[in-house]
RNA sequence: GAGCCAGUAGCUCAGCUGGUAGAGCAGCGGCCUUUUAAGCCGUUGGUCCUGGGUUCGAAUCCCAGCUGGCUCACCA
């Protein structure tokens, strides 16, 4: 690619110029004794102090024999005071040369300016590492206590495309990913507490299953045979829980081959655990103490804002089976499960029903359209129709419902569980009625797994199970619209 | 897949009902030892998304396309 940009061409003339100097624009380390956040938290008994920061120069105001400038570290940023007299002339010139961009490391003397900013007064000054592509820099400046932002980057293809970009200089993108990085390790915490066992399983599968969804498709060539990236890894830590490790979870990366939305990214993460000798009512009791616990690790309290909603994830949340729910918003009673009845009801509802849609269908249209939307607060949604759910036990009460929630949050599903099926009998059944709906012409509908139903033959025990999406997650935790947000890079369509 | 919106300098944008392309910031040169959107003086920089059409003349109007964003649909 012909660079036509001249201000490239200018930065790597100076980096020749720089060598002519003698001096290498990219050495190898710096030791450095403080990140700028630490400088300002301990002011007090740094005042005075001699330290070594580091980081990327972000702003710069040059003046004839002094100048200042912020860098900025992993913790933020802070102000450096670099005057001729302190740091000899030769290193004075080669300041004034470097770009917004740039990596130094300095020494020098924690003190407040005039103005009462904190800052370091170099008595020396290291090129760490020289840019050599502008950077798209947006200033700030604070007025009445709100910030404006002049310049921002905020084409939203370029944060995705270059997201390194979008963390250089948009400070809050980065909070995002923090906070993503601390809901897992909360999550991982919580779970490790309560006995249970962190595992990894395939992400190549010979048969894809534990979902309703189309897989991508890939090939091993040593072995001439189809592989699928996993949809999911349910079938996988069902037969560990056969093995004997009695409590599971597995953070998967985990692959669907459909369309992108806000909601929708090709790969994404979820958490799935799996509890022996449990019910899913047990685990409704354990997932609102794990949101609490999370919310309060990552936000320090169990309110959430989100979409403009104050949202309390304080335990206990409602539960409310499906049917009951339907009915409470729209007034329509579906409770009989009657093919008819059910497609009647959505007709008057004006959802759109096509004929190949069975029970557990339409029951999952009317609730999506009526009741999700208003379901802001955490809510259960249990004991769906047994349809939608091949891989869930029958309910104890209602052979035609299945054990099964879906945590509801902010007007969207971000879980799914159930007391899991163990009878292989059922299983079998439930598997050959999915691979009718395929033959059908239902392509996500799921592939019988012979291997899973022998590890069930061989008996597993009670239990219950659940996936979370951490990206759902996320997108509430942080008050994020769109899973591109909470994703570090988001699949994009390929550039040019 | 449908609708709406957008594409002009490295970034953010202006450019009306057609008259030969602009600002701020960044960059470059100069001045400047407490600045913080530092300031002052000077200055470089453009396939106006692409291709057609209308016109004496198109960034601007028309048509087609490309790319992207948002919304909806699809999608646990």
């Amino acid at each position: 690619m012909e660079d036509i940009n001249q201000l490239v061409t200018i930065r790597k003339e100076k980096l020749k110029d720089l060598y002519d100097q003698g001096i290498n624009p990219y050495p190898y380390g710096f030791d450095r004794t403080h990140q700028t956040g630490d400088i300002k938290k301990e002011f007090d008994t740094l005042e005075g102090q001699n330290v070594a920061v580091a980081g990327r120069i972000m702003a710069v105001r040059k003046m004839g024999k002094a100048s200042f400038c912020h860098i900025q570290d992993m913790q933020g940023r802070i102000q450096l005071y670099i005057a001729r007299d302190k740091i000899g002339e030769e290193r004075y010139t080669l300041f004034k040369g470097l770009d917004i961009g740039d990596f130094i490391g300095v020494t020098g003397l924690v003190k407040k300016t005039k103005t009462g900013e904190i800052s370091v007064f170099a008595d020396s000054m290291t090129l760490l590492s020289k840019s050599i592509r502008p950077l798209p820099i947006a200033k700030e400046k604070e007025e009445d206590g709100k910030k404006i932002i002049y310049d921002q980057f905020s084409d939203k293809e370029l944060r995705y495309r270059q997201r390194y970009v979008d963390l250089v200089v948009n400070p809050h993108v980065r909070e995002v990913f923090v906070k993503r990085s601390r809901i897992i390790t909360a999550m991982r915490d919580f779970l490790n507490k309560n006995d249970f066992l962190e595992v990894e399983t395939p992400v190549l599968q010979p048969i894809y299953g534990g979902a309703a969804a189309r897989p991508f498709k890939t090939h091993h060539n040593a072995l001439d045979m189809t592989l699928y990236l996993r949809i999911a890894n349910e079938l996988y830590l069902k037969r560990l829980i056969v093995g004997g490790f009695d409590r599971v979870y597995e953070f998967a990366k985990d692959f669907r081959n459909e369309g992108i939305d806000r909601f929708h990214n090709p790969e994404f993460t979820q958490v799935e655990l799996y509890a022996a000798y449990k019910d899913y009512n047990w685990l409704m009791d354990f997932v609102e103490q794990m949101f609490n616990y999370i919310a309060n690790e990552v936000n320090g309290s169990p309110k959430i804002h989100f979409n403009g909603h104050e949202i309390d994830l304080t335990p206990p949340w409602p539960r409310l089976p499906i049917l009951e729910a339907i009915q409470k918003y729209t007034g329509k009673d579906v409770s009989s499960l009657d093919e008819n009845v059910l497609k009647k009801t959505a007709g008057e509802l004006n959802v759109e029903v096509t004929p190949d849609m069975g029970v557990g269908k339409i029951v999952d249209e009317i609730f999506g359209e009526y009741v999700e939307p208003h379901l802001i607060q955490p809510v259960f949604i249990t004991d769906h129709p047994v349809e939608m759910s091949p891989l869930a036990k029958k309910h104890r009460n209602n052979p035609r419902l299945v054990e099964r929630f879906e945590p509801i949050i902010g007007g969207k599903e971000i879980g799914n569980a159930f007391s899991e099926l163990n009878d292989p009998i059922d299983q079998r059944a439930r598997f050959e009625a999915q691979m009718q709906l395929r033959a059908r012409g239902d392509e996500e509908a799921q592939v019988l797994d012979e291997d899973f139903l022998r590890a069930i033959e061989y008996g597993m025990p009670p239990t219950a199970g659940l996936g979370v999406g951490i990206d759902r997650l996320t997108m509430l935790m942080t008050n994020q619209p769109s899973i591109r947000d909470v994703l570090f890079f988001p699949h994009m369509r390929p550039e040019k």
